[in-house]
DNA sequence: ATCCCCTGCAA
DNA sequence: TATTGCAGGGGAT
């Protein structure tokens, strides 16, 4: 007694579905094997280990079939939802993993993992141990005493509270061991224990802190205050004894364990490595450093000679592809500062040219003729960073083949994020460590990559996606490293114009708001202003958020006639916006040489195939009100330039014509009809030239809600009308438009079949929770079911454009400039002489670029600025 | 510093 | 409790 002893016993049932519960049905394996709950319960195991640092642990599992419980009580958990069938094969990975660990497993027929723990509980105490109980279920806490503490799972699996004698004697006012009176008492629902009709909680422990124990209870009936509690206790007085027999957690289980065989050692790394490979743990595998290290060394060599620059032309010329990419620093806004270049011809063979030592324009000379060759294939990984710092150098790189993490974004579309070392982890299980040196570790990133283009394409072949990859998406990466270092023109004086009228404005509205409000305060806090709203000015609550009241524009349209105050607030909402968010932070981003904005256009991020733009964002420049629209005043033309602007009209809804085969749809768009009136009057039924502008407005919404997989509740919400209102306005779109209806529901079961939707180039998305037992989780894996083959497809046809127009410009050797991609609209820059002709160009081959069931037309603008822009009417 | 929440901009 | 994004400011940690 008394040395520092502990064991840890877990409850590995009731843990591992508190993190079945806990984690999202998506966690799972390439292959589509759930692994959430064990993910969750390794990740608690390694924390515990770690944190807690305990000389020996074990853990119990329940075993299937019935327990000495249910011999004394045939309705014990009778009611208990059967596991689901996603948990149920993680109970033999979970063992697995601990095997791995050399952790051991108690089961014992006849016995739940509660009563094997119990026993080995009181076991340990005798000999010393402080034990610690790790589990979900409260019942566990009547074993608690000074020796035995639980720590229990409150929500999820990372909300731990431990229970220590004093903790249960707050919290019930109860011993442990009366847990199990008390339960005798009270039942328990969730294990089907009846207990005594009419007593709950509050009565239970009222009647323990009076008689002790069930036992005295029982026998003291006549005391017990109530004529009707009396009644019950004594009718069911065996019920309430065979309860108590229930909930008792067994401590004489027939055991043959030694504790000493529970003495935490080094897990068996080999082991390790391939069950935590197995289920794809990687982020686990790396923390444990559980990859071998690639014997890298001597295989990059540092090249710091021009003479030997010559020599690897000369290789590089006889190969037919080699990798590279340059390591680029700090990553500056305008100034890629290079610091050198990792080629590799082969898996073997790799060289890391060192631009301190080399200069690197005459390196770029040397290779100039290399990359421009065509014949030869480049492989590089992240190749819009390097093809757009080539392109900087006045290099046009030709031949590019593979990027493998847009391989890997055609695979997994939903990642959150794609790297090299991850993919050398998964496939190659190697690590592509960082203690090496940094030409060992450059030249492993280019020298990997031949394996990884194999292996990958490999994978693409198999889901059909290597003609997107190769036709479309590798392609597109010289194409979208060119609008980058296009830019697009800004108007700096104008900016700053506008930034200072905005400045006006705001001090001007705020000091109103003020005024009004009787006091100062921070009119950009949601907080602040609620505060001020609803309690000082005691205006009506019409929404609350999480953490406090909603102050959205639409709750507070809502109260605009209500005090004064509220339109002030709308107004400075909308110039604080368009200050913080558009007008200051572009002025930092112009090249001061160039007068340009150069945004990130990024090929791997969206789920559905869409670009994102970021550093600006110059997808979401406002356009919808007055003062937003001014915004787009500022972006230019250069002298001499014109801009044009050229948009697909309603793409998604000739996309869902199209793939849905709906004739009427069709019809619409075959005829030129305006397709939101034209809903209208089949939704409203009234002819076409006698819908209102209300009904016009709703029929869009209508529209756009059906590509989003509408419900009522959001076209209500969006509408406001309602919910009743909305559900007829859906019911009669799907009368008018059946094969939209059956697409939404064909396309969600094509995803519950094959686990993902297409678009109509091939591109996959996965949709795991589309199976989800949430309901909430299934709803939302439905609609992007519905949205992402319309959404998707459109992404598609955009990209198709920009490849046609781009080649176009280039076979024609024309000036004109692509500047932005706004998802169904481009933006170029045209010299004034080439105008007619490249507006016809544009115009034709964006129209012509796929054959769908309905034409697909394009609207062309033409200005001087983003925001005074002409349609121009060709034909 | 970093993260989350709320808000709001676009297609 | 409508799809896809990016980003600012406030505020908690």
């Amino acid at each position: 007694m008394g040395d520092n002893k502990d064991l840890f016993l877990l409850d590995g049932n009731s843990l591992l579905h508190r993190a079945f519960y806990a984690l999202p049905e998506s966690l799972e394996t390439s292959q589509g094997q759930c692994t959430n709950a064990v993910f969750g319960f390794t990740k608690m195991l390694l924390r515990l280990i770690e944190e807690q640092d305990p000389n020996a642990l074990a853990v119990a599992f329940d075993l299937k079939g019935p327990t000495f419980r249910h011999e004394e009580y045939q309705q014990y958990k009778a009611q208990r939802k059967e596991t689901p069938d996603k948990l149920k094969p993680q109970f033999a990975m979970v063992k697995e993993v601990l095997a791995a660990f050399k952790i051991p497993v108690l089961e014992l027929e006849g016995y739940e993992a509660d009563d094997i723990i119990g026993t080995l509980a009181r076991v340990g105490e005798k000999e010393g141990y402080a034990v610690t109980i790790v589990t979900g279920d409260r019942d566990a806490l009547q074993l608690v005493t000074e020796q035995t503490e639980i720590m229990y799972t409150k929500r999820g699996i990372s909300n731990i509270i431990n229970y220590d004698l004093a903790a249960v004697r707050e919290e019930y006012e109860l011993e442990p061991q009366q847990l199990i009176d008390l339960k005798g008492l009270m039942g328990d629902k969730s294990d089907n224990i009846p207990g005594v009709d009419g007593i709950g909680i509050k009565t239970a422990t009222k009647l323990l802190h009076e008689f002790d124990s069930l036992e005295e209870v029982l026998a003291n009936i006549d005391q017990v205050s109530g004529k009707k509690r009396k009644e019950n206790l004594t009718k069911q007085a065996e019920q309430a004894r065979m309860s108590k027999s229930l909930a008792r957690i067994e401590l004489e289980v027939p055991l043959d364990y030694d504790l000493q065989n529970f003495t935490l050692t080094e897990p068996d790394q080999e082991q390790l490595i391939e069950v935590l490979g197995k289920l794809e743990f990687n982020s686990l595998l790396q923390e444990l450093g559980g990859y071998e290290t690639l014997s890298f060394s001597d295989q990059g060599q540092l090249i710091t000679e021009l003479t030997e620059v010559e020599d690897l032309v000369t290789k590089l010329k006889q190969v037919a592809k080699f990798s590279f990419n340059f390591n680029f620093s700090n990553t500056e806004l305008y100034r890629q500062e290079v610091e050198g270049l990792a080629i590799a011809c082969s898996a073997e063979e790799a060289y890391y040219l060192d631009f301190n030592e080399l200069a690197t324009t005459k390196v770029l000379a040397l290779l100039k003729e290399c990359f421009k060759q065509e014949e030869i294939a480049k492989l590089s990984p992240g190749a819009k960073e390097n093809v757009l710092f080539l392109k900087e150098s006045g290099i046009e790189l030709a031949g590019l083949s593979f990027d493998p993490l847009l391989a890997d974004y055609l695979l997994q579309p939903s990642a959150k994020e794609y790297s090299l070392a991850e993919l050398v982890q998964t496939h190659l299980q190697h690590e592509l460590a960082e203690d090496y040196s940094l030409v060992q570790e450059e030249t492993a990133a280019v020298r990997v990559l031949f394996e990884l283009e194999e292996i990958l394409e490999e994978e693409l072949v198999q889901r059909d996606l290597l003609e997107l990859f190769k036709e479309m998406e590798v392609p597109l990466v010289a194409i979208l490293a060119e609008l980058e270092l296009n830019g697009i023109m800004v108007d700096r004086l104008e900016l700053e114009r506008l930034s200072a009228a905005l400045a006006e404005k705001l001090e001007e509205i705020s000091e109103q708001v003020y005024e009004l409000a009787d006091e100062e305060f921070n009119l950009n806090s949601p907080q602040q202003l609620g505060d001020i709203l609803f309690e000082k000015l005691g205006l009506p609550v019409i929404k609350k958020t999480k953490t406090g009241y909603s102050t959205s524009a639409s709750v507070l349209e809502k109260l605009k006639d209500q005090h004064e105050i509220i339109p002030l607030v709308l107004e400075y909402r909308e110039y604080q916006k368009l200050k913080s968010t558009y007008v200051d932070p572009l002025a930092d981003l112009i090249n001061p040489q160039t007068q340009r904005i150069h945004s990130s256009f990024n090929q791997l991020v969206t789920a559905t195939g869409r670009l994102s733009s970021t550093d600006p964002n110059l997808q979401n420049i406002p356009i919808r009100t007055e003062a937003g629209r001014e915004i787009r005043k500022v972006f230019v033309a250069e002298e001499g330039h014109q801009l044009l602007a050229a948009d697909y009209s309603q793409i998604e809804l000739r996309v869902l014509a199209h793939i849905s085969g709906d004739e009427s749809l069709i019809q619409t768009f075959i005829e030129e009809e305006d397709v939101h009136t034209r809903t209208a009057s089949e939704v409203f039924g009234v002819a076409p030239a006698e819908v209102s502008y209300q009904q016009r407005r709703r029929a869009k919404a209508i529209n756009f809600g059906i590509a989003y997989g509408i419900s009522p509740w959001g076209l209500a919400k969006d509408i406001d009308v309602s919910q009743k209102e909305a559900e007829d306005y859906i019911n009669q779109y799907f009368e008018r438009y059946p094969r939209v209806k059956d697409y939404m529901d064909q396309s969600i079961e094509q995803a519950k079949e094959e686990g993902y939707v297409t678009t109509l180039l091939n591109r996959r998305r996965y949709l795991p929770e589309i199976k989800s037992s949430n309901y909430h989780r299934r709803s939302f894996a439905e609609r992007m079911a519905v949205n992402t083959p319309i959404q998707g497809s459109a992404a598609d046809i955009m990209k198709l454009a920009m490849l046609a127009v781009a080649e176009e410009l280039k076979q024609e050797q024309l000036q004109t400039k692509i500047l932005l991609q706004v998802h169904d609209e481009l933006v170029f820059e045209v010299p004034k002489s080439e105008l007619g002709e490249v507006e016809e160009m544009i115009k034709a081959k964006m129209e012509g670029v796929i054959d769908l069931a309905t034409p697909l037309v394009i609207d062309l603008k033409i200005g001087a600025n983003w925001r005074d822009m002409e349609e121009l009417a060709l034909e």
